[in-house]
DNA sequence: TCAAAAGTGTTATCCTTACACCCATGT
DNA sequence: ACATGGGTGTAAGGATAACACTTTTGA
């Protein structure tokens, strides 16, 4: 076992090149709450989502970003993770200056204390309204598979055609395929090639739009944020310490967008033990009222893996 | 449907602060091969990952590390993701210099052509020697769980001794528990914490350090691709063109460090259609001549989900 | 009394795991 | 002949998806 060689040895193919130059960086912070079976986001004037310099005080990137969410939110910030770096040069909107963009998945609880002026939560459906499947009614797809056809259709060559219309299969469940929840940033990313958002000069996409690339790093978080909640217990960083099975059925239906199969739902949350009953009763609104249950946090060590596959209505 | 405000708009909490500091922007690759069932990874004098600085005439980071490492390589890199983004104080080694370090995974097939001087490929378990389960007799743990075991003991508190003893139970399949290929990084950081690896000052555990956190990195790499290849076809991205089910299974237990059971390998790969023969069969080494396959490049749309679960032995 | 939500029991089906076995080739 | 790796069939077990039904409350 050697010992480690000095410490500017990796530099040992830098070369002939000049010294490396410097790029400002960012701090991009997607927040999100459920609250009253609604997922919702912190944004600012419902536009742009929170973000700001990273400072070199802070001792690392995510310890900035918890200080700064924290001081703007006045809530703690249960689960945090890196969502994705970028530095594409269109971005670059502000006189060719380069910027170096962290962006973060934050997980909290809605706080009605006073926030900053100009930060508000909203609902996250508001940016995409096509998310939204738990209203077997909503029918919105429809709407837009037009607009996605017809873009399929005009690709100049057969293959291109063939492919385009795969990729909007796939990504919007259609042609009797399945809808699968976890493709959110594949389907605005296939809407903005379509040129349907507003983003992309486009009308035919509803959904509100919002600054630089900041609808497309919230479908990155919507994506991330869904495919995690099937094998790790996040969703319990967006309750109240107490909660009903419903309550955790619809948070998780929220966040899904879609409905889940209840029995099924809740042998899964019993026999992987990560409640426990509280004892206390809800003081219901209608029906019959519900046992309150506590999230068991001593299974967050174990739940490293283990599926927790949604059960899925229908 | 709201025009978006202007660009600028999102820098309204910025209130006071004073206009962000320039930093240095540096990339850092991960770029894995299996070699005739070895799993290799390219370093510079085996101490350290490839590195460079972010140079901002590239389009994206991603543009910017393809470039680099195929010049470096000259062979194309195949699959790249990005693993994660760290700005952490401690790291600024060179006089207080601030850099944000973005590190990549990008899996290819190790070239016989010259590389640049100092790059060298090296396998990737003399890094990690724990991780390499494959062979029953191994039997290295035990070593290991000597020295973890007692820095759990050594805790000053009941509370963290047996936050310890399970942390350490989990990660290291100890006390009966399954051994969870997926937790590398979880194994190298409590490994570090317990004071065992030479980077933080241990002699007890076995393995090839590197400079900086680069063993971290590299840790944080196996355990993205441990968990990618169960669920996304990337292994073929470290496959020639034509290749037997043998030489397949083959370098899926060189990545996930264990052995998988034939049969239900076979039958996995088969049902999910993940490739066809190309008629030819091996100029074999020993035992009966193996049919050829290719991958059928069709279903990487389709593969967006589905689980490929590795079917373990015993 | 009825709507609404909580809560229980049971069955069919599929996927995973495992066992046991045969085939073709080089040494 | 036998060691070595290629290749196949089939049964047991557990998780999942789906069915239908009872209970408790407020309006």
């Amino acid at each position: 076992m050697a010992l480690p060689p000095p410490p500017d040895s990796h530099l040992a193919d830098r070369g002939a090149e000049p010294a490396p130059e410097r790029i400002a960086a960012e701090l991009i912070a997607v927040i999100v709450a459920v609250t009253e079976g609604a997922p919702r986001v912190l944004t600012l004037a419902g536009a742009a989502l929170p973000s700001g310099p990273f400072a070199s005080e802070h001792r690392s990137l995510q310890a900035a970003l918890r200080a700064w969410v924290e001081h703007q939110t006045h809530h703690p910030l249960g689960y945090v993770e890196q969502l994705y770096t970028f530095a594409d040069r269109d971005r670059a909107a502000e006189a060719g200056e380069r910027v170096v963009s962290v962006s973060y998945l934050g997980l909290t609880r809605e706080a009605r204390a006073a926030a900053q002026a100009g930060v508000s939560w909203q609902d996250l459906y508001r940016y995409f309204p096509w998310e939204d499947r738990r209203d077997p009614h909503a029918a919105l797809a429809p709407v837009l598979a037009q607009g996605l056809r017809s873009w399929a259709g005009d690709a100049p060559d057969a293959m291109l055609r063939w492919e385009r219309g795969t990729r909007v299969a796939i990504a919007f469940g259609l042609d009797g395929r399945p809808w699968n929840e976890e493709l959110a940033l594949q389907r605005y990313e296939t809407l903005w090639e379509a040129g349907l958002v507003p983003e992309a000069g486009g009308t035919a996409a509803p959904g509100e739009p919002m600054v630089h690339d900041h609808r497309r790093i919230l479908a990155t978080a919507l994506a991330r944020l869904r495919g995690k909640i099937k094998y790790r217990p996040v969703v319990f960083e967006l309750m109240p310490p107490a909660f009903t099975l419903g309550q955790l059925q619809a948070a998780v239906e929220a966040l899904a967008g879609r409905r889940l199969h209840k029995q099924n739902f809740r042998r899964l949350v019993e026999q992987q033990e990560l409640v426990e009953e509280t004892g206390g009763v809800t003081a219901e609104t209608r029906g019959r009222p519900a046992r309150l249950f506590r999230f068991r946090r001593e299974v967050m060590a174990e739940r490293a893996v283990s599926g927790s596959k949604l059960p899925l209505v229908r």
